[in-house]
DNA sequence: TGCGCTATGTGCGCTAGCGTGCCGAAGGGT
DNA sequence: ACCCTTCGGCACGCTAGCGCACATAGCGCA
């Protein structure tokens, strides 16, 4: 198992479409820089604009309450956000933070709709995508459930090396200890156990990822299910 | 709020189809009995049929191994199993076990497919329904995270009650800590909580609701909320 | 150079829930 | 009438994670 890290410089939904189709959906977009800390979406919000992510990342994140949250999805440049749309619902649940700055694709809703209808390999590759989102959700659940803080750190961590396309992430133990719905304390705990073991590196807001294959291991198998799902519904042969 | 309690007999995605679709559709339909504990889906298992519960309905299982598994959403006569097909995707990711005995329309994969493409409504309609489920899933996730077992398991009955269509349900704690993937101790103890303050009464596998008011107040919001977005997204107006 | 902010480390008492195992009670079957 | 299974109540010690609070240590900036 690769990590995303070297793939070319675009969205992974839309590389792999024809070329007429790709050509006009790319008529209709715009690139835009997105900023850490961006928030694109708010829970029962309308939405207005879709975005494939390139470089950049986008974390989705179910608020409960002021202090209830927790990240129940990711959208990256294998992702994107606006799924719903596809769906012909043009609002979104979730609360959309860009978590990692860098570049997206950005349509307009009453565009991508459009898009939908006269691109059926784009059409196709969105509803698996959907597919793939709601499964990872799904088992998430269960994994959030009955995962130690430790394991479902290092699961994140690599879900996000993967999207960051870098190995060096720009994160505080604070950030970490909201995406994952626990307490800071518990994230300094596990953090030092995975750095123990030599499998991170860290150092005020910065966090290094020395050990991938380690990470897997200590990770749970949710991750690797996770990259599993997606490259049977979403890549070229299987699409 | 009322319960979908009195509903007629028939299932909510299909009822509110225009004649001519409703027509075909049935066609297409057989009526069939499911019992306490069928699996109707194995997890990665091809869908060969759909199933409309009318007042039957199937839990929807996250397995993650032998003794961690995690129900995460139920179909009933509001729902239906097999909306993976609404994605084009012809496989289902959970464990679907009959829950409720009680009968329901099925029809097979292919001709549900078709269905799609004949019928713009039904199609569009349960576009919606994905929608309303994949939300659920995520508020689920958090909910399971955050809120005690008191409080899910109250929710657990609220949902299971309507869809149940009745205030008596034929349950064992064993069972409930299975879907609600906690110790059956626990449920116990929660049981305790809530026949004490009158809300439910229960003797050797059997769960009677005295108070659905109070149960809804002992209930997280999350039940609550996910009335209010099914009622939005897939009541008669809203379609 | 020193101030102050922010990130991290850590300790304390507490709670929810775990794993396990045992008991008694209720019912169904023969 | 009996046995035997199933169901529910409970108790034990244990762990993960909580809420809180305080101490330290890097780092930017004046």
């Amino acid at each position: 198992m690769t990590s995303i890290l070297h793939t070319p410089n675009v969205n992974q939904l839309l590389a792999e479409l024809p070329d007429v189709e790709r050509k006009a959906f790319m008529a209709d977009c715009e690139t835009t820089e997105l900023a850490f800390g961006d928030v694109l979406l708010q829970p029962t919000e309308a939405i207005t604009h879709v975005y494939f992510p390139i470089d950049s990342f986008i974390s989705l994140i179910v608020v409960i309450d002021h202090d209830s949250r927790l990240e129940v999805a990711m959208a990256g440049c294998e992702g994107m956000l606006g799924s719903s749309l596809v769906l012909d619902v043009a609002e979104a649940p979730l609360l959309a933070l860009v978590q990692g700055a860098g570049s997206a694709l950005r349509m307009s809703a009453a565009n991508f709709q459009r898009q939908l209808l006269d691109s059926p390999v784009l059409h196709q590759r969105l509803k698996h995508y959907v597919y793939v989102v709601m499964t990872q959700l799904a088992q998430s659940t269960a994994c959030i459930h009955f995962h130690k803080i430790e394991a479902r750190l290092a699961r994140w961590l690599l879900m996000t090396q993967d999207r960051a396309c870098t190995d060096q992430l720009k994160l505080t133990h604070e950030f970490l200890a909201m995406m994952l719905g626990v307490r800071r304390a518990g994230i300094t705990m596990a953090a030092i156990a995975l750095q123990t073991r030599g499998l991170i590196g860290y150092h005020r807001g910065e966090i290094k990822i020395l050990d991938r294959p380690g990470l897997i291991e200590a990770a749970c198998v949710c991750y690797t299910e996770d990259r599993a799902l997606y490259a049977k519904m979403l890549t070229p042969a299987s699409s």
